[in-house]
DNA sequence: CCCGAGGTTTAGTCGCGTCTAACTTTTTGT
DNA sequence: ACAAAAAGTTAGACGCGACTAAACCTCGGG
């Protein structure tokens, strides 16, 4: 009954990231590859899932997640954001780290402890890389973001979000004295989706391809 | 290859709790009794650990720890007792709780953190039972200890150590205000195996059966 | 319209760690 | 000393979560 293993979150975490934007069907292919398991491993799978109710699927058409499968992902995902966050703040451990140290713990980790931990961070609304902390009772504030790579020269706004999954662009980021909440201004934009040189305080940086794509930002408050 | 599973681990740190007093060899049934599986399942494991060169195995005869198993053992050991101390010092876990979420995050916890948890607590070496802590080097002060009813009437001492594992036994000893650390005196003792009565501060206490053979004591200091 | 490419599912296998049932070895009691 | 009891091992099965190979849709291009 209660066979909601560490491998059940974690496709209902990538079920989760990969269709969030207005609960799109995500495919098998899809699914396989962000998880790093064959097709076959993945569909076989998303018939454990869909026996255990927190999917609907399809046969050839892709899957999507239930009420309660949605519930397991934005749980799964608090218990990492949290813990990215406590590691982070707590035990210094560095920001382009915590997210492989997370993905471990978070499956085995209590509801208590991880309270706890949320209480001892006095309940941080944002991991270290600017992604949103569901709260308790699972709610999740992911306003949608725009990518640094489609702003014009001249516009200014504020680094906001980061995905936690690449360490080598954290870490270059970091070098960088590049941080989340930093505010910038685009002072020229190479054509042809070229690289953008922005400031970032006194330092310019040219930025482009995937690093850009990357970076989400926000208002320039 | 590396298949030292948390299994595995799980099964080494029985057979070193179970046979640590002079490499005595530990029965089947025993390391059965203590991880809560049947016989065949430990004789199946001890068969994978014989395998992976971390005991010895004489059929029918008993299980002993080679060099490599004792270091597993000592390695997992590390982690339960500096997750109990962090738990319970940097995150007020009540000492009763700290063991059995420390069981779990035991075996997915990175050496990494685990020194950084460590040095936070700046290196303690005894965790909140007073169990030893195995150094980073693996090393462990396990010297043994009395049992607190091999005590008699007029003897003083400290409460040194107790086991993590019966949550019932710490809350009844927190509940009463008896920790680790405190000086007692033997005011009477029954006989026939029977309880003490036994003075800690102001309060006496009659302590007899299983717990007061679960309590380990040290000299009066 | 149909046929092939590519994505998806099924079939069959494997390792881990557990189980029960049956069998073997050791210990114990008369 | 020997039979019965207890302890230990082997045999066969199962669920989980992965794999490869093969069969099966679906959809786009000729």
């Amino acid at each position: 009954m209660s066979t909601v293993t560490g491998a059940v979150q974690d496709y209902a975490k990538a079920i989760y990231s990969l269709g969030a934007r207005e609960n799109e069907p995500v495919s098998t292919s899809a699914l396989a590859g962000r998880l790093g398991v064959s097709a076959a491993s993945a569909s076989a799978m998303v018939k454990r899932l869909s026996e255990l109710g927190l999917v609907t699927h399809e046969p050839y058409r892709g899957v999507e997640l239930t009420a309660r499968g949605r519930d397991v992902a934005l749980g799964v995902l608090r218990h990492h954001r949290l813990l990215e966050t406590y590691l982070a703040e707590q035990l210094d451990v560095p920001w382009d780290r915590v997210h492989e140290e997370a993905e471990k713990l978070e499956h085995v980790i209590s509801e208590d402890l991880i309270n706890r931990m949320a209480a001892k961070l006095q309940d941080p609304t944002h991991d270290p890389h600017g992604d949103p902390i569901p709260t308790a009772d699972l709610a999740i504030d992911d306003a949608p973001t725009r990518s640094l790579d489609s702003l014009e020269a001249g516009e200014r706004g504020t680094f906001v979000r980061v995905s936690d999954s690449d360490p080598e662009m954290l870490r270059y980021l970091h070098e960088r004295g590049i941080g989340i909440g930093d505010s910038f201004e685009v002072i020229e934009r190479q054509p042809f989706q070229g690289p953008l040189t922005v400031r970032f305080g006194k330092r310019s940086h040219v930025l482009g391809g995937a690093l850009a794509g990357a970076m989400r930002v926000g208002e320039s408050s």
